[in-house]
DNA sequence: CGATAAACGAGACGGTACGTCTGGTCTTGTG
DNA sequence: CACAAGACCAGACGTACCGTCTCGTTTATCG
């Protein structure tokens, strides 16, 4: 019967992650990594890689997650909003580097195979969200958020931006970015007393629902 | 003398969007449109290309720029909350269809060349962002809008969560979403009366500017 | 493991030959021949044949080797100036059609390419040239040939002439020059009363004639 | 009105010659020789050049005809073996450098070009067989040489193998390749007693020794 | 001497082949 | 029978020249 070999597998992963955020300047892009380039340094056949992946992405995206040290920890004594900045500063910073490159590298490649797309964000995204859905909901227990909002889309309010900034390139990614984003997110934009009434248009505000 | 032929960069322009959004369901993909078959549809040379673009990409970009009918304009009557919630459902309706398609693999493959990058950032973002940074000024001065705010960022707040929506598939491209993002942002997520100031911690809310 | 296809080479070989020498008036030169031609035309891929051959000419000369029939055996019977008038008739025949023209088209190409040159002389020049020395020692030993010639260098003798006519285009490929060349390569120029009629074999050496 | 530029054309042919033949090891050969590399050295348009010449090799020929000093004349006062010996030694020693390797790219390309090549047959070699054939007539006078010979065939019995020798890299193009020729080609290769003594000129015949 | 038609420089154009590259499949032989 | 090795088909890549074709601009005769 012969089974898979898990010596294999583990250097295929880390051919490949080695190969994508390398030491040296010599890292290369995803769209530049090749099966043979990760079969020659892994000292396996290409057919080994394709009998267990079906693509190169498949591959990438797995590396990605096995060395994707566990999920960033959201305090729960904090108070919210300084548990929330806490976060997408650790967040941001770690996207700064080459993890960042190679997140928006996959999120990239992910455009063109839908299934990755939808196994990257089930494995990746969800777990971002969960954390801070799960902060959202502390928030509105202790009052200080609003009741009405759904916790899923209050998280994207705060996430969004990120990836908007690693994607376009839009400016640096550091600490102010995250306290603005706390900032404008908590707060809103709107002047406070007279919001959502009176001078606002007279949108129903039906109660959130997130897909 | 000889200078560069109208008919032919049209013809390749042409050709380019028709291979990318053709009518029938033969509509292929950023990554798999060749500079081959460009030239062979928009009958013209491969020289001519890259006589004129330095890659695939460019052309790519220069199409869609050519193509993307004028700025989706923001009504300076209506409410700013209104005008806002108007502008962002005819931008999604339009994402929803494969202009949304397009543009994301155009980002897609722009991670892999800042220059493109750069370009489409300042051609199709910076546009783009203007008109709203514009109404969140006019949310300010009309006292809607908190003045510590960056028009800019603001902008963002309810841009990123399309974007990111496209990128990442993460639910439908409709009304309620736009919908969602105007009341969140706007409104904020916290309760109103002790924001900011008893409840949550400490941040000095400096006058923010962004990058 | 993996080892080259037998078949491959022999498609890429006929695949050369035949559009080289087809039929119909469709041949083409050795110049205007692609590579992608023979990829075509022998179901395999450029990439197979670059593997296996450094350029298009390689690729000539193995066809044209492989398809080149054996040696144009010499009599080793006949007195030694009929062998070699009898060699030069059939050689020179041959050269009269499409073989003429591929070999001084390799010539040609060869100009450009020393390796390409030094092969194609030891596998093709230096075998033609073995068989004509061998009777040059024959002539010697019997006596007929003077003692102190290199035999190759009178090889070259008969042989320039020939090869000088395909390249120059100088004047028709016949009998009658070989006629020529056998009768003045053996008895020389010079005048020599005694020679030509008791010692060498019969040929009516009739009054030279000019193209 | 107007008329050709004579110092355009003086500018192609000269640029062409210093492409090809240059002082340095940048010299270039036909093959990789490019029509608009001529025309920026001389400063010229290449419609220019393809108004006035069919093609590169008509360009090249005429460059070549050009700098290609006065024939090599023949001396009418030696004795003809002598006269024969000193021109073909002149020749050869000509053809081991770079106009030698001219020669042979040029009749390489001739063989994809009929007009070219008997345009250089008889501009460049019918010049050069008369002065042999000149030679040969004055033997025939002189009682040197047979009667019954056609001096043109006998031409081809020296030239041939030099420009063999030329294409096919056979050996050194040096002078005793020149004696070689002369003495073979004169006295033939059959045995004769009593030639090459009392009627030739006075080069002693040494025994033969190959190369 | 001024008109006028050619020859000219510049260089864009449609073509076409180059030799390299990668993807993904298939084959062969080893452990 | 999983695997390493690697040959295989397919076809895009970006570059280079080809020979043709406008363009205006000289320029040298001729009316």
């Amino acid at each position: 019967m012969a089974v898979r070999s898990e010596s294999s597998r583990k250097a295929i992963i880390d051919a490949t992650m080695d190969l994508l955020v390398r030491d040296g300047r010599r890292a290369i892009t995803v769209q530049k990594l090749t099966v043979e380039a990760i079969a020659v340094r892994a000292g396996v056949s290409k057919a080994t890689i394709y009998r267990w992946w079906p693509s190169k992405l498949a591959v990438v995206i797995d590396a990605f997650m096995e060395n994707h040290l566990a999920h960033v920890r959201i305090s729960e004594k904090l108070p919210v909003r300084d548990a929330l900045l806490a976060h997408l500063k650790a967040l941001i910073g770690r996207y700064a580097g080459p993890q960042g490159k190679l997140i928006s590298q996959i999120i990239a490649e992910c455009q063109y195979d839908p299934a990755a797309l939808a196994d990257f964000r089930s494995r990746f995204w969800n777990d971002r969200c969960a954390a801070v859905e799960k902060l959202m909901q502390r928030g509105i227990e202790e009052g200080v958020f609003r009741s009405d909002i759904d916790p899923g889309r209050a998280a994207q309010l705060f996430y969004a931006p990120v990836y908007l900034h690693l994607l376009f390139a839009l400016g640096p990614l550091d600490d102010e970015l995250a306290e603005r984003l706390v900032e404008l997110g908590i707060q809103g934009i709107a002047t406070c007393p007279e919001r959502g009434v009176t001078i606002l248009g007279s949108v129903a505000l039906g109660a959130g629902r997130a897909t």
